[in-house]
This record gives structure tokens, sequence and C-alpha cells, in this order.
DNA sequence: CTAACTGCAAATTCTTTGCATTAGT
DNA sequence: ACTAATGCAAAGAATTTGCAGTTAG
């Protein structure tokens, strides 16, 4: 695991209960590389757990990013993707690199340092020009992969 | 204008035609400042072009983007934002600043530069190290506008 | 002339909502 | 017990598609 995972402790502190269906989603979503939609998350626990219903999924979701345990992105295929974020999830900090053809995507976490680095910079910066609270930030590349190029 | 604006024999040099919809649709994104969905551009237009369809709009928005003229965007509301890529339109080089709360977007062109000399150093290096042909990236802050704070 | 383009209506797809029931605390 | 959470079916919203008529080159 790695990393500790306070999200039980985190829901109900915030007076909401844990039921088997935010279990289930949260330990998939833990044990996932992918970037899953609603519907793969439903199909994935459909297997094992036929009761809950797709809906239960979107309204996990939804409260899971109101949160902030989880970040919504959209790649361009017109459903939502998730990902747990840093604090709850088992990757490091990345981002992304989008394939326009077949909307594969590559998680880089090269030069991520450096990168990170300017984009607190520039967050101080923007947040002070715009009085603005910032609470994320996202990068991504989009292209063809190598699979797509001829 | 400041600008010079070739969409039209870019167009016709890629055996597309030169329609009334087309040339309206193009005009209206060069004279926008704000980040247009299909159905802002069709409710604008249709004032004076009660004929084009909502159809013909998301029809043209897929082929420009297709030819990168325009560029697609996903604030977070569930609908298509579209704005002339940097050599079609009239604006600088910039990046977002989205409110969560309200959905308001601020451009900001503030510390572009030092963000663009990193971007491409970025893009080069992921670029080989993936194998992957670069055609674009996008970077956005996402928090709570100074009107949303309280 | 003729293939690309268009508009309409219908279809699709993703996501949300209403409501009666179930299940955490 | 009390209320949040759930599942189902239905609704909603954004976008796409089929097709017959129109138009640019």
């Amino acid at each position: 695991m790695g990393k500790h995972c306070r999200w039980r402790e985190r829901l109900q502190n915030h007076g909401y209960r844990l039921t088997i269906p935010r279990e289930v989603i949260i330990e998939l979503l833990r044990n996932t590389k992918e970037h899953v939609s609603a519907e793969d998350i439903y199909m994935e626990i459909h297997k094992k757990y036929p009761a809950i219903g797709l809906t239960t999924i979107y309204r996990t979701l939804e409260l899971l990013a109101q949160m902030k345990m989880i970040v919504k992105f959209d790649f361009g295929d017109g459903r939502a993707r998730y990902e747990l974020s840093e604090e709850y999830g088992t990757k490091k900090h990345h981002h992304h690199l989008i394939c326009t053809k077949c909307t594969k995507i590559i998680d880089y976490t090269d030069f991520v340092d450096e990168e990170l680095e300017l984009i607190e910079k520039t967050e101080k910066r923007l947040s002070k020009k715009y009085n603005f609270q910032l609470s994320g930030h996202a990068i991504s590349f989009t292209g063809t992969c190598k699979d797509c190029k001829e």
C-alpha cells in the first residue's frame, strides 16, 4: 500500500456514512492504474457486486470529487475519467499525454519536478494578481501516440 | 484585425467548401472574447441567420477542430467550449484560470513566456522518450474566483 | 453537374433526478 | 429511530446520425 489511507475517517468526519458501495469504489480506484470512467467502474464492480447501481457510482464519484479525494478529467472522448488524488492514491505526481487518435493516456512523471517548481511560482503570482484561490492545476499534452503514428 | 487570416484558403486547399455557415461561424469566433459553446454560437448566429441549424454548428466545429483551426476545451460544466487557435485568432498565447464555483474563465497571459520555455523543453523530451508526436498542450488552474470567495 | 454540405427530426450517449426502500450510526 | 444513502426507472442535456433537399465549385 505504501501510503496511509485515511479516507474512511475523512468521510466520517464530514458526516458521511461508510457504505459498501463507497468502500468498493474507492478500493477499486486504489487498485487501478487506468483512468476509469463511471461506466468502467460499474462494469468492473458489477461482477462481484451486481446490486450496486450506476447511479450510485455517479453519486459517489461526485461526492469524492467534491471532497477532493479524487480528480475528474476530461480527455476529449465525451466521458469523464477519474483518479484518486495524490494524497489518497498510490501514484505519484504526474501529468497526461493524450493520444487524440485512440484516446490512450500515458502518465508521465518525468521532468515534473521542474514543472512543479514553475507551477508553484505561477500559482502564487496568479493567486495574488487575480485574487483567486487556487486549488489545483492540470497540464496535459495532446498528440499522436507511437501506435497511431503511421 | 492585426493578423492575417488564411482560413478560407486553408479550407479550400483541403477540399472543403466555403459556405455561409462556415463563414459566419468563423467570423463570430474571431469577434468573440468569450469561450463559447455550440449552443452559444447557435443562439448568437440565429439572430441574423435563423436558417443555420445547430447541427451545422456542431459539424463545423468538429471540422475546424480537426483541422486545428480551433481548440476544444472542457471546463467541467458538461459542455464543450471553443476558441480559435493562436494562428487564426486575435488573442495571444494564454492559459485558463477556471472558477469551479461559477465556471467563470479568466484568460491569463502573465508569465506564459517562462511556461512556454519549459513546455517546449518538456515537449521535446516527452516526444523523444515516448515516441509521441506532440500537437498541443494545455495548462489550467482551478480554484475559486474572487467573487465566489466569501 | 455532382459531390459536399445542410437542416430537420430522431437517435445516442452520458449524467442527473424523483421516489420508494434500505441500511449506517 | 432517524436520516443519509441506495437502486430503479425516467428525465435531461449535449452531441451525433440518417436522410432527403440544397448549393458551391
